[in-house]
DNA sequence: CGACGGGACGC
DNA sequence: CGACGGGACGC
């Protein structure tokens, strides 16, 4: 989080008035064992006592052996320390590596974040200082935050690079990414802004529209979901506080108008978990916690079973530790064609590019470059966002054969080969998934062993293999390593799928297996409830109205600042969709307009009533009409019947990987040119071998991208 | 398609 | 220095 501060906020009118009396009596701000005495509702004119009008911010990474005196002058840079409290642990008697600052305003509060936080270690400090408000401060003083999830993100940028692209539509707070237990970004993250209008200019910017450098989706940015409140985590106060002023609710229509996205109305975001009948409104204590969690979250206990493919892997032969295989999906995809050497020609950019942002927020490298020749053309363009931007106009020379580059069969053997499904069953996954079959799924229907739907979409790189290798300078090389890791992050993600898919046959035919139902297993493995299923033309419409620049005029919306809201016009009902959040509850969201609620909307809840007048849609978890089997039913005949062989392909396969020496992905780059400028003997045939080896070996493999990947990252093009 | 860090109340 | 009312989805 370089520069960004943790904190800052724009005190409102009716400080600290508002915000306790929906949720809990004014003491109970939060843990203000100390420091709280002189309320503002006391009677007491807070300014006029020297303790009532402060500011407290919390310090952590304070080193253990840190002093006042180490502290207090680096605060004093910044404004007046009116305390420093450094915490010690009331048993030991030993410091608990954090302090608390206090500022008679929190003007210099703010200060201070902005310069110290993350941005100054002290002697002895393993890290840099956080430096944010103490818990409950915000709310005291009347300060609001508007929180953004954001989704697609290059999983190698950095805090400061999201900051940088968020920064455009006001100060940026707080940029937290999310990140696996190594330190591997899960592409997305939280943007914070003290003012909603900024978080709305942010939405409807980036949004669907901006792709960070590297992707080949654009991001998704949306108000966050309030967050799920940690066990045990007594003190503090709802992490999505709102303001202390305006109407407690708001009919969800309230705000139909431009400013769409809006969590909970207008400037009332939820602050508790459960978004309608809270069974606890003050904040939990310990006793709560011990004595009712199971009522303070009642369904939590739904989640037990595993939500992702990783953890249903962990018990497969041969893949001793699906937590870590998860690691290394969840790391793929990740970098899909960063080209340092792709000069970044703003103004060469075909419209449909980059239709809304402003040139110099054009990502560079994903930039396309006319007079690349047309293989790394089509290279840079992801058919994602080929589909997204409705490119016609690609250039035919390069656009005829995007992917369908010679693919030696040999390269097939050891994954697709063996377990490649047979063509009839791609096209039924592909026609029933809604995606009209194109000739790049054509061409790359060897490599479709996915089975799963939604895991259609094949992997985008596999014709960039076998480019002509080496002896080439090193902005080649760095480009021909990156075609290099995606083939191998996609073979790798298709040799995961396959696994995925089989363990999940697996737990279909043994339902005794850790006591899954196929019922509970399917349900693990796809937690949400859309409507898509129920009700068709909210599929429809959402898949029409997703795109987000479906609607730019190809080749000629040429300037690339006509504004792509037009995409907020949705032609259909209701874009409304049902989701259950990680602790069971239901919340709904708009795939158009990227706003969340709690409550259900009103446009859905009519679609609702009219299909419960029309009873006979088939449910999508409904076997009881064996008339006319769905589509999913017949994949899973399907994948039954196929199911014995793939267990037994599988095991060959593994067999095979054990009675190999396998380079590693991390040697096999250190050999062959992230330091050097060797050659890669046999590219394809070395890209098995190491694909192969990392199913065994999932922590090597990633190890061994995150390797290749953090150096061509690291040497991208400057400036960006 | 990824959903919330990490140290938290001394005198 | 005091520590939480009252309400209780809608299929």
């Amino acid at each position: 989080m370089d520069g960004v501060g943790g904190g800052g906020f724009r005190p409102l009118s009716g400080a600290g008035g508002g915000f306790g009396a929906n949720n809990h009596q004014a003491p109970l701000l939060s843990g203000q064992k100390r420091g709280f005495p002189f309320s503002d509702r006391g009677g007491s004119s807070p300014e006029h006592f020297d303790g009532g009008s402060f500011a407290k911010l919390f310090v952590g990474s304070v080193p253990r052996t840190a002093t006042e005196e180490d502290i207090r002058p680096l605060f004093e840079l910044h404004g007046n320390v009116v305390e420093v409290a450094l915490i010690k642990d009331k048993r030991t008697g030993l410091q608990q590596g954090c302090c608390f600052i206090k500022y008679a305003t929190s003007e210099e509060a703010d200060r201070a974040i902005r310069a110290l936080h993350n941005q100054h270690t002290l002697p002895g400090g393993a890290g840099p200082i956080q430096v944010r408000y103490a818990d409950g401060e915000r709310e005291r003083l009347g300060a609001v935050e508007y929180k953004l999830f954001v989704g697609s993100l290059n999983k190698h940028a950095t805090e400061k690079e999201v900051e940088e692209i968020f920064s455009k539509y006001g100060r940026v707070e707080d940029v937290y990414l999310m990140r696996d237990n190594m330190k591997q970004s899960r592409g997305c993250g939280f943007v914070k802004y003290s003012h909603r209008d900024m978080a709305v200019a942010a939405i409807n910017a980036l949004n669907g529209i901006y792709t960070m450098r590297g992707c080949d989706q654009p991001l998704t940015v949306r108000f966050a979901d309030p967050k799920r409140p940690r066990p045990g985590d007594s003190r503090g106060v709802p992490a999505f506080g709102g303001p202390g002023v305006g109407p407690r609710f708001q009919p969800p229509g309230a705000r139909a108008g431009k400013n769409f996205g809006d969590p909970m109305g207008d400037r009332i975001p939820p602050n508790a978990w459960h978004p309608i009948s809270p069974p606890n409104l003050r904040p939990p204590s310990n006793a709560d916690i011990r004595g009712f969690g199971g009522q303070l979250l009642p369904r939590s206990s739904d989640m037990a079973v595993p939500l992702n493919p990783a953890g249903l892997l962990s018990g497969i032969d041969g893949v001793a530790d699906g937590s870590h295989l998860g690691q290394a999906v969840t790391s793929q995809q990740s970098f899909n064609q960063s080209m340092p050497q792709l000069q970044p020609v703003s103004q060469q950019i075909s419209p449909f590019q980059k239709p809304v942002q402003s040139p110099q927020h054009l990502p560079p490298s994903i930039q396309y470059h006319p007079q690349t020749p047309a293989s790394y053309a089509q290279m840079q363009m992801p058919r994602a966002s080929l589909q997204q931007l409705g490119q016609p106009q690609l250039p035919h020379s390069a656009g005829q054969t995007p992917f369908s580059q010679a693919l030696p069969s040999q390269q097939l053997l050891g994954l697709g080969g063996q377990l490649s499904v047979s063509q009839p069953q791609v096209h039924q996954t592909a026609s029933s998934a809604g995606v009209l079959p194109t000739p790049l799924d054509i061409n790359l229907k060897p490599h479709s062993v996915s089975i799963v739907p939604n895991q259609l979409r094949p992997p985008a790189s596999m014709s960039q293999q076998l480019l002509p290798p080496l002896q080439q300078p090193p902005s080649q090389l760095a480009q021909m390593l990156s075609q290099q890791t995606q083939t191998l992050q996609a073979s790798f993600q298709s040799s995961q799928q396959a696994f995925s898919q089989l363990q999940q046959q697996l737990q279909l035919m043994q339902p005794s297996n850790q006591g899954l139902t196929s019922q509970q297993s399917s349900q693990a493995i796809k937690p949400q409830t859309q409507w898509a299923g129920v009700v068709p033309q909210i599929v429809a419409s959402t898949l029409a109205t997703t795109a987000p620049a479906t609607d730019v005029p190809s080749s000629k919306s040429a300037a690339p600042a006509v504004p792509l809201l037009t995409q907020a016009v949705a032609p259909v009902k209701c874009n409304w969709t049902e989701h259950t959040s990680p602790d069971g509850y239901k919340y709904y969201h708009n795939g158009v307009t990227g706003e969340s609620r709690w409550e259900k909307p009103e446009e859905l809840a009519l679609l609702e009533q009219k299909h419960h007048q029309k009873p006979q849609v088939q449910q999508p978890q409904s076997q009881s009409i064996p008339h006319v089997p769905s589509a999913q039913q017949v994949r899973q005949t399907q994948q039954l019947q196929m199911q014995a062989q793939l267990q037994t392909q599988l095991h060959q396969q593994q067999q095979q990987q054990q009675q190999l020496q396998q380079p590693t992905l991390s040697s096999l780059y250190q050999a062959s040119g992230v330091t050097g400028h060797q050659n890669v003997q046999d590219p394809g045939y070395t890209q098995l071998q190491v694909v192969a080896g990392s199913v065994s070996d999932p922590t090597r493999f990633q190890q061994g991208l995150q390797a290749s990947q953090e150096w061509m990252w690291k040497n991208k093009p400057a400036g960006t």
